[in-house]
DNA sequence: GGCTCATATTTTTTT
DNA sequence: AATATGAGCC
């Protein structure tokens, strides 16, 4: 047994230590953030006598929880029986399985979660088919967003305000949607939360349960909670839980999933007895490293400041590279890595590569091919994203709930049955006279086929499936999974229809190998097992550890992790920031922390590269270096060896602008409200105080009174103000 | 009903 | 550049 506060900062003692009640940990990269949380647990468990069934922690990969697992193990010396731990989604998953069958309408404890995939064909079937509309001026994936967007923060079709010609569409796609997915006994990653919190809402004496079983609930990365996954926190939990939650503002960057940081500010409020704990000294980095990456963020506004100092020392300068093309980008990476190798610098393992889009590691790769080096790629395309995996799964899925009309529908002609379009039209509008699903329906066609619309070729092939589909039903209970699929396979003739003897084809046969050997690990464990780990597990959770190779990660898999090396490709304007958030100031803002978690998960070394053309779109582009460069003070970063001088010069008005941090202009950062009172500093009229402010259209017109300069009236979006703290 | 070829469209990030 | 959709033909 190890002493659980061994080893422990006094900070750190002091949050691990901390009283029952509600807990929060706010605390910078580095610092010991999920350190802490699992100190926490081992520590209710260990001193405070905490059996571990009372325990729930809550983490937003499934990577993460693992890793929680092992390590509060480690602590308390065995195995921790018990404990709820696990992703909001896998949790949500599990207490839905148990209590659908009693307490929700429309769903059984079969039901099957459908991905971002399945969501789409229900929404673009109802857009085209069910409500007549165009596809094209009705984009299925941007009403989906509005849909998803609409149940993070817990509205339901009966609550949608529609406000617009577009969300009137939104709203009747949206009722449509959720009846189908009713009617397939089915629910998305949304509903998995949405319908939680409805569980809890609409049943006190369930929740009150659950208030019993978890007396102790554990946050990790707060920041990130969406308002469904706050909701469920706050239920469970009541006004006296104890509740431990950790986080950090400035790593907050899945806004565009609902994500909320103001969720910190909102624990504060439903909390007044809220312990708050700030963690600021860093283990990770270097001090070179830790002050380039708050010059970078300190120019977002409305976020607590924090002071990160670190004993690691200044350690190297960072490194600078403008390569000519994305091509030289990646070689320069693949020999910088392997002189770093060289050099016994770092292992290969010890770096990693990161970017903001997933299209970026393509030429990547090819480097790392070419100079015959291995790496490991995390995400990209997810192995159960491959069409041959989810066609599997969709059998497998309706052999366990036949009312996935998504999932049949996927299977019903695949491989080719002869079973088309005209076809599935008469089978559809004939169960839907019947009132029955498709399953239902084709279970007719066997007892009564008279009875059908159908005929001839049609009929027997549709007769074919459902007695297929009813010989693998029966299976299902008697033999282990890799059995069952197997079956299936050979009853498809799926290898045939595969692998076709291209070279792509021989790969997706390997990927159904994979599966099979995959299904092996779930041979006692029931099919709903399976299929919620597989929809609920990404591919960033299966990297695979023991091999010493660089990895390649987006900006997003990144957090969490840390690196002796750390490449960050691609820092061009359009990239980083991301086209797509130039227009809105809160993503705006969150392409900077994207930026600030790229840069803080380097221990010792970080080399920030960018390309002077790229090909985009088969289109040659001129990107300008990412803004964020020029916010790095020039006394930190050298620039890379085999850099001309002449390089150096051209980008010196873009790349070099040293001095006193400034705030994103308000005309792209709208997050900058000035109120009376504030302390603020102009770089001409030096240090003042906001007398008045006044809001004319997005922007703030604020009088300000000047120690040296007196009074000036100002707009905030030109004044180039510095907000002053203490 | 199924196959092939041409055209359009894509790319933000993930549970 | 790579994949998804659609038209046209068998």
């Amino acid at each position: 047994m190890v002493d659980i506060l061994e080893g422990l900062n006094p900070q750190q003692t002091a949050a691990v230590t901390a009283p029952d009640g509600p807990v929060l940990v706010l605390a910078g990269p580095g610092s010991g953030k999920t350190r802490v949380l699992t100190h926490r647990i081992a520590y209710l468990v260990d001193q405070r006598g905490v059996p571990p069934w009372h325990i729930l922690a809550v983490t937003f990969t499934n990577k993460a929880s693992r890793e929680m697992r092992s390590r509060v193990e480690g602590l308390l010396g065995g195995a921790l029986q018990g404990i709820t731990l696990g992703t909001f989604h896998a949790v949500c998953a599990r207490w839905l399985r148990i209590e659908a069958d009693r307490y929700l309408d429309g769903l059984t404890s079969e039901y099957v979660i459908y991905d971002e995939a399945d969501q789409l064909k229900l929404v673009k079937d109802v857009i085209v088919t069910e409500l007549n509309l165009d596809d094209k001026t009705n984009q299925p994936a941007r009403i989906l967003n509005a849909i998803s967007a609409a149940k993070n923060d817990l509205i339901s079709p009966a609550d949608y305000q529609p406000r617009s010609y577009r969300e009137e569409i939104v709203l009747r796609v949206y009722e449509r949607y959720q009846e189908r997915l009713r009617a397939s006994n089915a629910v998305d990653f949304d509903d998995l939360l949405m319908r939680s919190v409805e569980l809890f809402a609409r049943h006190p004496d369930v929740l009150a349960r659950y208030r019993r079983t978890y007396t102790h609930i554990l946050v990790d990365e707060f920041q990130d909670t969406n308002a469904a996954q706050y909701q469920l926190v706050r239920l469970l939990a009541g006004d006296a839980g104890s509740l431990f939650c950790v986080g950090d503002e400035d790593q907050s960057i899945y806004r565009w999933r609902g994500a909320d940081y103001r969720n910190v500010l909102r624990l504060r409020e439903d909390y007044p007895a809220l312990r708050t704990y700030l963690l600021e000294q860093n283990y990770r980095s270097t001090q070179s490293i830790l002050d380039a990456s708050r010059a970078v963020i300190d120019r977002n506004a409305n976020r607590t400041p924090k002071v990160l100092f670190t004993h690691n020392g200044p350690g190297e300068s960072l490194i600078l590279y403008e390569a000519h093309n994305e091509q030289f980008e990646a070689d320069f990476v693949v020999r910088t890595i392997a002189m770093l190798v060289r050099q016994g610098i770092t292992e290969p393992g010890g770096c990693a590569v990161m970017y903001r889009t997933n299209a970026q590691s393509r030429v990547l790769e090819d480097a790392f091919v070419r100079a015959n080096l291995p790496y490991r790629l995390v995400g990209a395309t997810r192995f159960y994203g491959r069409r041959e995996i989810k066609d599997l799964l969709a059998y497998l899925r309706v052999i366990h709930n036949p009312a996935d009309q998504v999932s049949l529908l996927r299977v019903i002609n695949t491989p080719p049955r002869g079973i088309g379009d005209r076809t599935l039209q008469t089978l559809t509008a004939w169960a839907t006279s019947m009132g029955v699903s498709l399953y239902e329906a084709l279970n007719r066609l066997l007892t009564d086929p008279d009875s059908s619309p159908l005929t001839g070729r049609a009929r027997n092939a549709l007769a074919g499936f459902a007695a297929l589909l009813n010989g693998w039903r029966e299976l299902r209970d008697k033999v282990a999974l890799p059995v069952l699929l197997r079956q299936i396979l050979d009853e498809t003739r799926y290898q045939q229809y595969i692998d076709d003897g291209t070279e792509q084809g021989t790969e997706r046969w390997e990927n159904v190998r994979e599966l099979l050997n995959l299904t092996a690990e779930y041979e006692e464990l029931p099919l709903a097992t399976f299929l919620e780990e597989v929809t609920l597990v990404s591919d960033v959770d299966t990297l695979i550890e023991d091999v010493n190779a660089p990895t390649l990660l987006t900006l997003h898999a990144a957090k969490g992790l840390e690196f002796d090396v750390v490449f960050l490709v691609g820092l061009e304007e359009g990239i980083l920031p991301h086209e797509r958030s130039r227009d809105d100031p809160e993503a705006m803002a969150e392409e900077r922390r994207l930026m600030y978690v790229g840069m803080t998960r380097a221990r010792k070394l970080l080399y920030l590269v960018y390309s002077f053309a790229r090909t985009m779109w088969g289109d040659q582009m001129l990107n300008t270096p990412s803004r964020y460069l020029s916010d790095i003070p020039a006394s930190l970063v050298s620039m890379a060896p085999g850099q001309s001088f002449a390089v150096h010069r051209l980008r010196a008005e873009t790349t070099w602008m040293s001095g006193s941090p400034r705030v994103e202009r308000a005309a792209e950062d709208e997050a900058i409200a000035f109120k009376t009172g504030q302390r603020v500093y102009h770089p001409k009229f030096g240090e003042g105080i906001v007398v008045e402010c006044k809001s004319s259209g997005t922007d703030q017109e604020i009088s300000i009174a000047f120690r040296e300069a007196g009074m000036k009236r100002l707009l905030a979006s030109y004044a180039n103000l510095t907000p002053l703290d203490g």
